[in-house]
DNA sequence: GTTTTTGCAAACCATTTGCAGTTAG
DNA sequence: CTAACTGCAAATGGTTTGCAAAAAC
């Protein structure tokens, strides 16, 4: 598991990826992330959840700069957006997360997440065969 | 490959697998499967594409019924249903076609469709440890 | 004849967008 | 100061639903 970043840690990470694509480093962006942070890295949160969260334990934002802020966080690599079969849009922190690969139960839509290095290493070989990165 | 159902493998294979849930065949589900050969096994077919197609070819259906009527699909193991990073749900006729995964680039959203004995192994192992089917 | 299915239009709801005001650099 | 960012409310767009008429069995 990942070690929780300190408060310190939050704001140079977010300058580290953030002025790399030339975006601000906002107090919303910071809020934002804390709760990211808080609810827990590798934690599948929809725009919404965060939302209320953010609400809940810093400043009050409104519901799009939760939507625009998780777009781009996707962008500079913070999080990563996953479109399950059922409900909405979600997003993981990724921050000092490995890649992993999720089971999905049909019935009651429980996710378990999985690493496996055979089968990364299937995916990259199959990628590479089609020219994909 | 598999090969395209006749006509009058389309009734009975509606027959088949509608009326064991109890279902009723009616001229716009076989004009839906009828599209949805036609479009071709494998391809993946949004509800609205398919409204349009059935539209063309066949008689006029209301887009709420091809919704519904691809939902039953789906529950009766005609179709599968996926709803990929980007835009629509859309749905894949299953018949005849073996299991495989999807492989889609971030940039275009090409889709590479593959089949993998090993990762499907590695898979089923791994649904298997968390008692999954 | 009873139950299921359909088409239509309206409702839904997650997400996006336009815009005027605010903030970061 | 200027460009980027935010909040709000309105718009969007794919999908679902209520209901009365039509079709299946």
């Amino acid at each position: 598991m990942a070690k929780k970043p300190t408060v310190q840690d939050e704001e140079s990470l977010l300058h580290t990826h953030l002025t790399a694509h030339h975006l601000n480093v906002t107090k919303e962006r910071i809020a934002i992330l804390r709760s990211l942070i808080h609810l827990g890295s590798g934690r599948h949160v929809t725009a919404e959840e965060l939302y209320q969260e953010v609400k809940r334990h810093s400043s009050r934002i409104g519901l799009a700069t939760a939507y625009r802020t998780l777009h781009l966080f996707c962008e500079v690599g913070l999080t990563d957006r996953h479109r399950f079969e059922e409900g909405q849009t979600c997003y993981e922190l990724t921050y000092n997360i490995p890649h992993h690969d999720h089971l999905i139960c049909t019935e009651c839509h429980q996710i378990i997440e999985f690493e496996n290095k055979a089968i990364e290493k299937l995916q990259e070989q199959i990628a590479k065969k089609h020219h994909f990165v």
